[in-house]
DNA sequence: TATATACTATACTGTATAGTATATTTTAAG
DNA sequence: CTTAAAATATACTATACAGTATAGTATATA
């Protein structure tokens, strides 16, 4: 069962990456959602808060996606990271996918004390760290530095995807993770 | 002499960055440059317009001065591709840097149709175009390749540095592009 | 001095926005 | 059948925004 908030949650999302946040009036998610204002403002507070849960519901849904992925290699911790990109690669090529949300948010709201940047931030450093404790468990020395580099690789191939879809960003940025890991493997 | 227009500019390229595009007003706008809207009218035709003026004359702005400093190199092409990311560190560090205006505007504007959408897409394809110019003088065989992998790294660096200044996402990125452009020269 | 140009000051129009108030209808459970 | 909760319909407030209209001032040049 689909419930109201979890229909103005989607809707949402899809409309504020496809639209942009602040070009997106509740007006024209209630519409979309088949909805009115007063129930989006019954399970939402405001805006903010809206965006504020649009954001977590993404992060969730890529994290749990893509832990599952990784999950079949449960036995053999150094091929996760190796297999990283692949994943990412099936993510952002997916007919579903949208864009990633804290990239895009972090652009409208630029400020640092804004709790939406804020959140962004938080959820840009939680990836990086996700991915450093891949390359720990692949016996990586440097493995900050590896997760750092493979995560400016992550957000510019999306960044590059999102400026022209089928720019072919994904598959570049894939072999040059695979180029950055072995080096890193190499130096450990 | 600065110019009413050229003040106009330089303050909607600064609150852009700094506030947002669709954040931030032409009341704003005349308000921090010191002049009124009916000035502001008279110079540029649409608040659309001024922002596509500013994505120009920003986008110009890093093309003169990266041309300058590789410039020093201009004997030895194969230095040029060596030294981009050392520049681009520079640039990027230095107090005046308020972030890349193509990339924040995609992400303002995703429809494709935008004409904003559009200029960022061109400025991104300019840029990834200049990268492998300097490729293919420095001999590289896949230079359109390299030229990928190293803008997809320029603009998740930026991305990164958006997202939270000081992360030092720069220097990593610029050791990622010194291994994958010694690798492409390795395979030339 | 005359005249054009650049700029200012300010009030206005029309539209979109976030959020609220009030009353009504639908739905589900005792 | 009754009652409470969930959702709708609609009108409203208050503010912000892009862009315009009108009237006036400052400056430079011929």
């Amino acid at each position: 069962m689909t419930t109201l908030k979890q229909k103005i949650l989607q809707v949402s999302t899809d409309l504020f990456q496809t639209r942009g946040i602040n070009s997106t009036g509740v007006d024209t998610i209630v519409a979309v959602a088949g909805t009115t204002k007063m129930t989006l403002y019954k399970y939402f507070e405001t805006k903010e808060e809206l965006i504020l849960a649009v954001l977590q519901q993404s992060h969730q849904d890529f994290q749990t996606w893509m832990n599952d992925k990784l999950g079949v290699f449960n036995d053999k911790p150094d091929e996760k990271i190796q297999k990283l990109f692949d994943f990412i690669e099936e993510w952002v090529t997916s007919p579903s996918f949208v864009g990633v949300a804290f990239i895009k948010a972090s652009a409208e709201f630029p400020n640092e004390e804004n709790r939406i940047h804020q959140l962004s931030s938080q959820q840009s450093r939680e990836f990086r760290q996700f991915i450093s404790k891949l390359a720990q468990e692949a016996q990586i020395k440097d493995a900050d530095g590896l997760a750092m580099q493979l995560s400016i690789l992550f957000e510019g191939a999306v960044q590059a995807e999102q400026i022209k879809r089928g720019s072919g960003a994904i598959k570049s940025a894939k072999k040059a993770a695979k180029s950055l890991i072995d080096l890193a493997i190499k130096q450990s």
